[in-house]
DNA sequence: TTAAATTGAATTGTATAAAATCTAATCTTA
DNA sequence: TAAGATTAGATTTTATACAATTCAATTTAA
């Protein structure tokens, strides 16, 4: 009973449940990241500049597989709060650094809170999440 | 050398290449949903059409995890260029029926030729796919 | 060495997403 | 049956995403 109209079944897709899930994830990262007043971006952001503590936008966009009319808005707002600070390098005038500020920093204790707590509602064992990721690494 | 901050690394999160494989994803299929002038989220649309024919916005809100918020905009474009009609149920005039027309059914063809083409920039085995594919449901 | 090419961000324009609120229609039930 | 609750969409607001373009700084090459 096979036609060539199958493939256009959403069932029949891989690009569906990958695009649902991942909004179903950032989703569940909302009602805690609120409390923080940020969004999923930002709070992808702010994790590499938790680590690194200060990047390129060029570097951030490549960490994060976002470009610059993505990170130009966020970044601005997140300066205006305070939480990083936005500075052309002088080695080279066309790159922009971003560097985390004390206040920024003082976010992570928080942050560090929400992984398990979100983890906690997606019921998969650890080997199933092991298999995820790297069959996802595999598409990025 | 474990740090309570680590859980906040990109690398050690599920959530993060989930985000990223999903934006991937929906990037590769660009190129030719652009020959179409469809949009990724307009393709999904069509497709939950091309099966089903008719429903509500409320079925198409459960099947496509969206709600009236994206749909009614990208609804009425799609009314605009004449691949759907929108039109209220007349035994609720709450429920508003989604109807492909004659056009929009005419895009399967051409349709159906793009996830084959998409599929093969992504190098996963049959295998992998499908495990991918069971893991993506049990999120959502 | 300077014109051409490249690079890193910013900007512009369009299309999502989702929370929150609103409105009209329908349902429930006291 | 009429008030209150619920439901289905629409609207509003805010924040992405990303293609395409622009611009200034830097690099490359003839």
């Amino acid at each position: 009973m096979d036609n060539k109209y199958d493939v256009l079944k959403l069932e029949n897709q891989l690009c569906f449940p990958l695009y649902a899930a991942a909004r179903e994830v950032v989703k569940g990262y909302h009602p805690y990241l609120s409390k923080l007043d940020l969004t999923y971006t930002q709070y992808i952001t702010l994790m590499v500049l938790w680590e690194h503590r200060k990047v390129s936008v060029k570097e951030l966009g490549e960490r994060l597989h976002l470009d610059s009319g993505t990170l130009t808005p966020l970044l601005k707002g997140l300066e205006k709060r305070g939480y990083i600070t936005r500075r052309r390098s002088e080695s080279d005038e066309r790159v922009l650094l971003i560097e985390l500020t004390e206040e920024g920093d003082a976010l992570k204790d928080a942050a560090a809170e929400i992984p398990a707590k979100v983890g906690s509602c997606f019921k998969l064992t650890p080997e199933e999440a092991a298999t995820l990721y790297k069959l996802l690494y595999k598409i990025i």
